[in-house]
DNA sequence: ATCCATTCCGAAAGCGCTTTCGGAAGCATT
DNA sequence: AATGCTTCCGAAAGCGCTTTCGGAATGGAT
């Protein structure tokens, strides 16, 4: 006699209706006169299983529509096929079109290896480490990824001590001894401005981020640098820190207009912020791209949808998505051999540094020929 | 002798250093002495547990950090805490700032619950239902929650035959019997109509999404059946359909303003198409809200952001999703229930309409040469 | 002191799959 | 024909948790 258990009828209530017509390993291997193990190691291409057999499984299996649960493979395996992020507490971030390219990209491309991506959101009153925890340790994820990174951030101290692989985009500002895809978001921003600077323009603003993130910060870094690189100093009240959406940049543009002397041209952290100040110097009665250039960053859809359209500092965040998901698997490879701390010798921690692409439209020309403020204007305070 | 099985020393390479020093019920169970049956329903409050044992396991439990497989839970239970959500296939959906809304509204709802959103995108090759279909029988699934439902859906044809609690947000166009929770698309496009014809205007035209949409559709006959009720029939010169994005609303709106008639009000199937078209108007040397006015439908912050500010139907997309996730929860609970089709009559299937508020903002005034009274401007609130 | 109810917990059988181990065939070598 | 290898597969022990079942202990009633 065989070993070959039946399909169990559905005595305990966890097997209703729902899944007890569901092919599974038991089934095929009744249908096929084999043992579950055999059906198991045919399948996952163990060399100790004839080519004719394992022929013979796929087919059956594939006809059967058999497909293994992940659940039973997770417990016996140890492993999800699965990766975890979690969402910014902050709510509205999701909002963030950037984010959603990222996510975008990063579902795409653990589609294509069978694997899924798990996002979580900060319910009240529980941090983002508290979530990953949980989700570490309720098995439901493989990894993280993780993005949207502080200068410093606890997430990525968190991961730091616990053995899940991880691949994280953009980095903190010091302790990066992990994997990490980032942007060079400050040689990103002394391009714009030198680009500025090249069309002849004297008085560049900046409209800032919030400086806790790293992406931010190092924008602002490359627009005082490159400031600096021609001698000057950066003007204090050129720069406006904390702008996060573009409500806040409508504000913070028309603050620098009202300046006595007001900058011919203004860089922003992002399209969102570019689109915002768009709107404020149309609100003012002057002109984007004539009276007041502008450049953006992230390299929207959107910014092409605008008058004028936005001159922007473009990053692939759907591709950096990809290719954070194929770093993500092959640290997943990397772990799965290494167990934890065992050989962190020999190997070079895979770190991507892209570089963001000046891409020209109409919202940045050269100085229009009045850079001095036509007298007060009252209408841009509110 | 006691049952405790010893947590099993990391012989098998599944077991890792990663999990062998994580706390399992087995570990539990030895360090209070009781078996792990007794741990497993004096967590989940079986009533057959003394009040101090249950406090007993409790309070340990959260010392040591015990925190339940859901993997293994999932296998002996059958249901496991996640509820999938394919993405549209078509790249670039995600950055369609409504469905963020809704999925920030859904993983937040859900996550109070303990439960996540498991985001599958379709690779190249799969369809849709295919992609639900691995998922589902992967058993990484408990729920499915589905949003921007075709007027004839193929997803939800699916879902009907296979036994799998879901929720939409949307509705197909017939065969509505299942869970949904939807905006009436249709009322709230009447409403902005009949709100432009209350301004004054008489040529007013629309800026139609895709005709495939549920939504759009809807919103197009609400749109048309405000015109007819004024007696008159809709131009057609005034009616641009198939508009997906602010790129494509440039066009459209250009070639409307181009008309030797042109609209003096434009109602857009979302509030990018919207800004899209505001831009256009910009462009062609026109002031949106006075020379032609613009209403959208959303109610996306960036809408605040826009000059004028844009008037629209705003839908609450983040409370949605989170209504959408209390459904699905119930949903689930009914199905654990009642296995399968067995009891498929007195229930009423819970579907839920909401309507989209008239948001006033500057983009949506009297037709420029009208004498009609402005109305009160001032934004509606929650 | 005896008997019946309760109360509370341990034992054990799964859930569906993976993986190690050992052994039965099959084949070639002496 | 006996021996030694290979090749290929079955057996079985998990993975961590849930849930049914039965029985020991407890208490109350007679």
């Amino acid at each position: 006699m065989t070993n070959v258990k039946q399909p169990k009828k559905s005595a305990s209530p966890a097997s209703k209706a729902a899944t007890s017509k569901e092919m599974s390993i038991a089934g095929l291997a009744l249908h096929l006169g084999l043992s579950e193990g055999t059906i198991s190691r045919a399948l996952n291409n163990y060399p100790d299983i004839a080519e004719k057999t394992r022929k013979r499984v796929r087919d059956a299996a594939d006809e059967l529509g058999y497909q293994p649960s992940s659940t039973a493979r997770r417990l016996a395996r140890g492993v999800v096929e699965t990766v975890g992020f979690v969402l910014p507490s902050r709510r509205d971030h999701l909002s963030d079109p950037f984010l959603s390219e990222i996510l975008d990209g990063l579902a795409a491309e653990l589609a294509v290896s069978g694997w899924d991506l798990l996002l979580a959101a900060v319910p009240d009153g529980q941090d983002e480490v508290e979530v990953m925890d949980r989700l570490r340790r309720s098995g439901k994820i493989g990894a993280f990824a993780v993005t949207r990174v502080k200068r410093s951030d606890p997430r990525i101290d968190y991961l730091r001590t616990v053995s899940v692989p991880f691949v994280v985009h953009g980095r903190t500002e010091k302790n990066d001894d992990y994997a990490w895809l980032d942007i060079d978001n400050e040689k990103a921003f002394v391009d714009a401005v030198n680009f500025l600077l090249g069309l002849g323009h004297k008085n560049i603003a900046l409209l800032g981020g919030d400086m806790e993130m790293n992406f931010a910060w190092a924008r602002r870094q490359g627009f005082i640098k490159a400031i600096q690189a021609t001698g000057m100093e950066p003007r204090p009240e050129f720069i406006i820190d904390g702008i996060r959406d573009g409500v806040a940049a409508l504000e913070a543009m028309a603050t620098l207009l009202a300046l006595p002397q007001r900058p011919t041209a203004v860089v922003c952290v992002t399209d969102a912020v570019a689109i915002g100040a768009i709107h404020a110097i149309h609100k003012a009665g002057l002109r984007a791209g004539h009276d007041v250039s502008v450049i953006g960053y992230d390299g929207l859809p959107m910014g092409k949808a605008t008058e004028p359209a936005l001159t922007t500092m473009a990053q692939a965040s759907y591709e950096a998505g990809r290719e954070v998901a194929k770093m993500l698997l092959s640290e997943v490879q990397f772990h799965k051999s290494a167990p934890s701390k065992s050989a962190p010798k020999d190997r070079k921690i895979p770190q991507i540094l892209w570089e963001a692409k000046l891409t020209l439209r109409a919202s940045a020309n050269p100085p229009a020929n009045a850079p001095a403020n036509p007298s007060h204007r009252e209408e841009t305070k509110r």
